[in-house]
DNA sequence: ACGATTCTACCTTCGTGTAGGTAGATTTCT
DNA sequence: AGAAATCTACCTACACGAAGGTAGAATCGT
C-alpha cells in the first residue's frame, strides 16, 4: 500500500479502483487488461504500477473495498433494529440496496463463488466479515427463540444469493424477460419476496 | 460440429467434453488452458482442434451439453407429477440433484450469470429451455390459482440460485464452515429448506 | 490402401512486467 | 526570497512468456 502525499494521487488511485472493479466486473480478472483500466481513467498503463504494484494487488484492493462497503452499510442497516428477525432482514436489505447500486460489486462476487479456490489460502480474507454478520445475527435469534435452529450459512445461500441473481441476471434472461434493476417498482417488489422467504426460512416449527 | 465416424473417435470426443468442463469450471473461459484439457484427455492439444474448431466451440459445446441434460433431468422430475406446486418442486429438486452431480456445471453456470454480454447477440441461446420450464409450470400454477401471481423469473432468481449456491459455496465459507454438498445428510437438509421456500414463495395471499 | 486419428514443429498474437526518462510541484537551504 | 534539491505523477519503449491456431507428417484400424 503506496503512501500518497498529495490529493491529486489519492484522487488518481480512487478513479483507477473505480475502473477496476467495472472492467474485472464485465470480464473477470484474466480476462481484464490493464490497459482498458487506465484508459478508463484517463492515464497510461503503466502508471497504474505506481499505485498498485500488480494485477493481484489491483484486484484485491477492489475485492477489500466491496466486502468492506458492503459490511458497513448492512451495519448501518441493522443497528436501527432490536428483534432478530428485523435485524436479519436489514441485513439483507443492505446487501440488497448495496449490490443495486454497484451491480459491479455483484458480478465481481458472482465470479468469485464460481472459483474452486479463490485466493488460495483463506478464501474467506475477504468475505468473512459479511458471513460473520450473519452468523451474529442468526445466531442472536436462535438463542432468544426467535428463529428455529438452522446453519447461518443456509441463510447465506437460501436468501443471501437471490440478490446477487436479482442483479446479475437483469439483463441475461432473454430481451422479453428483461428488467431493470434498479426501478423501484421492480426491486421494492423483489423486496417483499426476499422478505417473505427470509420470514419462512427462520420461522420457528409450524405454529399451528 | 465435425461427424465422427469411428467409435474410438467418437469417446475421445466425449473425454474431451468431460476434461473441458471442468477445466472451464474451475478458472472460468480465458484462463483455461487447452493444454490442461488435452492433458486430461490423453492426448495433444492440437488433436483437440480436430474435433473443436477453436476454443469458443468447445466451449459452446460443453454449455449446450449442461443445459440439455439438466432440462432432462427436470423433465424426469416434473413428469412424476401432477398438482403444480408438485411439479415445481420436482423441477427445483432436479436442478438440485442435478447440479450436486455435476458440481462442474454449477460453477460454469454460476460464471454465466456474472457475464455482462454472455453469447452476444442471444444471451439465453443455451439456457431459454431451462427458462421455458419454469415458466410453463408457474404460469400453470398462476392460471388454476394453486399459485399466486408472481413472476416466474423471480422464481428463478430468489430459489433456483439457492442451489447453485449449495453446490459452489460449499468449500468456500472457510475451513470451519465448509460442508460436502454431496453428503445425503446435509442435502436432504438443503433441500428441505428449499421446499419451505418454494412453497413460501408461490403461496397465494394470506388464507387466513 | 486409404481414410481416420493423432502427432511434431512452428507462427502469431497479446498482455504483463520492467527499465528508464521527464515535466512540474514541493520542500530545503542559504 | 529565490535557487537548488527532491519528490510526485506520470510517460515511452521494450523484453518476455504464455497460449491459441496452423501446416503438414506419421500412425492406426479395417
Amino acid at each position: 500500500m503506496k503512501p500518497i502525499r498529495h490529493a491529486r494521487g489519492e484522487a488518481t488511485r480512487q478513479a483507477i479502483l473505480e475502473a477496476a472493479e467495472t472492467v474485472f466486473a464485465e470480464v473477470g480478472f484474466t480476462t481484464a487488461r490493464l490497459e482498458d483500466v487506465a484508459a478508463a481513467v484517463g492515464i497510461r498503463r503503466p502508471s497504474i504500477v505506481y499505485y498498485f504494484s500488480n494485477k493481484q494487488e489491483l484486484y484485491d484492493a477492489v475485492e477489500e473495498d466491496i466486502f468492506a462497503s458492503m459490511h458497513h452499510e448492512a451495519l448501518g442497516h441493522i443497528a436501527l433494529h432490536d428483534k432478530p428477525i428485523d435485524k436479519l432482514l436489514a441485513l439483507l436489505d443492505g446487501w440488497l440496496d448495496f449490490l443495486v447500486a454497484r451491480p459491479t460489486a455483484a458480478r465481481i462476487i458472482q465470479r468469485l463463488v464460481a472459483d474452486v479456490s479463490p485466493r488460495r489460502g483463506d478464501p474467506t480474507q475477504f468475505s468473512n466479515i459479511l458471513l460473520r454478520d450473519v452468523e451474529i445475527v442468526v445466531n442472536e435469534g436462535v438463542a432468544t427463540g426467535d428463529f428455529r435452529p438452522l446453519p447461518p450459512m443456509h441463510v447465506v445461500n437460501a436468501v443471501g444469493s437471490s440478490s446477487l441473481f436479482y442483479v446479475c441476471n437483469s439483463k441475461q434472461l432473454g430481451s422479453n424477460r428483461s428488467y431493470d434493476a434498479a426501478d423501484p417498482a421492480e426491486l421494492e417488489s423483489f423486496r417483499e419476496l426476499l422478505h417473505l422467504l427470509t420470514r419462512a426460512a427462520v420461522a420457528p416449527a409450524t405454529p399451528g
